[in-house]
DNA sequence: CAGTGGTCTAGACCACCGG
DNA sequence: CGGTGGTCTAGACCACTGT
């Protein structure tokens, strides 16, 4: 008297949301091994195609396991892989609501300090642009940005006007597509930024690191410190 | 003279990546729109399907867009959606090569706290375990776990010894699949917090927060407290 | 070796939406 | 309206891997 798998032939969302339901409702419990795909297409009428499309979203998102002989698993410990974007600081405020304000802070052209050159892999004495932004909703400050930009690799940022065109923006739109590293951390603020974001020196503040390469070379690293009470939150 | 799309006839992943490369090399620029499906299955001599899946991986990466009858285009800001993969501790710690260490610090009924009540929307007074947990490598702190279990929910999880069993795993082999919440954010270190971790009281730590849903009912929240240095790297 | 998933194909119909 | 992507189908061959 087990109730068949209902073949809403609503296509493979379908199937996927019956199948999901299964193993929500513990009717399929970790570490089951599922039907083979013809055999769950044969039994809902649809195509094997469907069938797979279904399943492999499921184990993209780390609800089954797959191996061809062995067949599909229902994992023991879901994948716990949780997806934070990262947006455009731009786009991100606008979605608050507030105006975004971006502030040129500092600019400076020097060569490139240890740290730097290691994180890049960059020659000695190598002369890099730094600058020191400030992005803000409306009047509240929101992050600051300590960007690093080799001048080796991007000469022409040399001429870029920074107090008009933030860096990012700039960045996107000269090499839009490249490899990209990036680490999320706490840090305490130190005397710049805890000013920049009018906070206590010493304020526990998240912070991302960005470094940036084309065709194996290094662009640009980048610290973004976010004002207090940020956070990245993600469901699934 | 413009070199035609090579044939590499190894599959979709072929497909996406002459795509890739055009877009990574400027050839197709952002704001470009790129030939129809049809187009290229055709100029490529393979089926549309092909086509279609790799355009389809390119969407879900964020690096073009689609639209039924406007067709596909570069996009001019990728997305950046970041994946901070968030293992289990155990595995997590295990995978540095490391010992995994387990304490129970402190196990207590209570009612839950009106902050608690909110989050989880719970009724007053209602009861719940709390539990106070440090995870280790080897002789090194490496996060402290907060954690609040429902018991109007897990009633069960009163006879559970969590000295042996860390919460986590107990409840990924009780309510293994479930709605999550997570969020990431910076915080300085309280006393407790602080000696667990021993490091001083104030210090900047990476923290998460979970709450976990099981059918639409709260069952558990955790704040997890990472040692100082603590990063979440990912690339892309 | 045999069963399973991985992928491709050729064709088809449909939903959407820009001109 | 007509072109585009979204999806399904039926069939096929292949790669991998447990038994």
């Amino acid at each position: 008297m087990t109730a068949p798998v209902r073949a809403r032939s609503l296509g493979y969302r379908a199937v996927k949301a019956d199948i999901l339901d299964r193993i929500h409702q513990g009717d399929w419990g970790p570490g089951t091994q599922l039907p083979a795909e013809a055999e769950i297409a044969a039994g809902m009428g649809i195509s094997r195609a469907t069938v797979n499309r279904a399943l492999q979203e499921l184990a993209v998102e780390g609800i089954v396991e797959r191996r061809r002989r062995a067949g599909t698993v229902v994992r023991r410990a879901p994948i716990r892989a949780a997806r934070f974007s990262i947006p455009i600081l731009r786009d991100e405020i606008a979605a608050t609501g507030a105006s975004y304000r971006y502030v040129l802070l500092d600019r400076s052209e020097r060569a490139a300090p240890r740290w730097l050159r290691a994180r890049l892999s960059l020659p000695d004495a190598a002369p890099v642009l730094r600058l020191s932004c400030l992005h803000a909703a409306g009047p509240t400050p929101y992050a600051a940005e300590e960007r690093w930009i080799s001048l080796g690799a991007l000469p022409e940022a040399r001429g870029v006007d920074f107090a008009a065109t933030a860096p990012t923006e700039w960045l996107i739109a000269t090499v839009p597509y490249s490899e990209v590293e990036v680490s999320l951390f706490a840090r305490a603020a130190d005397p710049a930024s805890a000013a920049a974001l009018g906070v206590p020196a010493g304020s526990a503040l998240l912070a991302t690191e960005r470094t940036t390469w084309w065709e194996g070379r290094a662009l640009t690293h980048v610290r973004l410190t976010f004002h207090p009470g940020y956070r990245l939150t993600t469901r699934y």
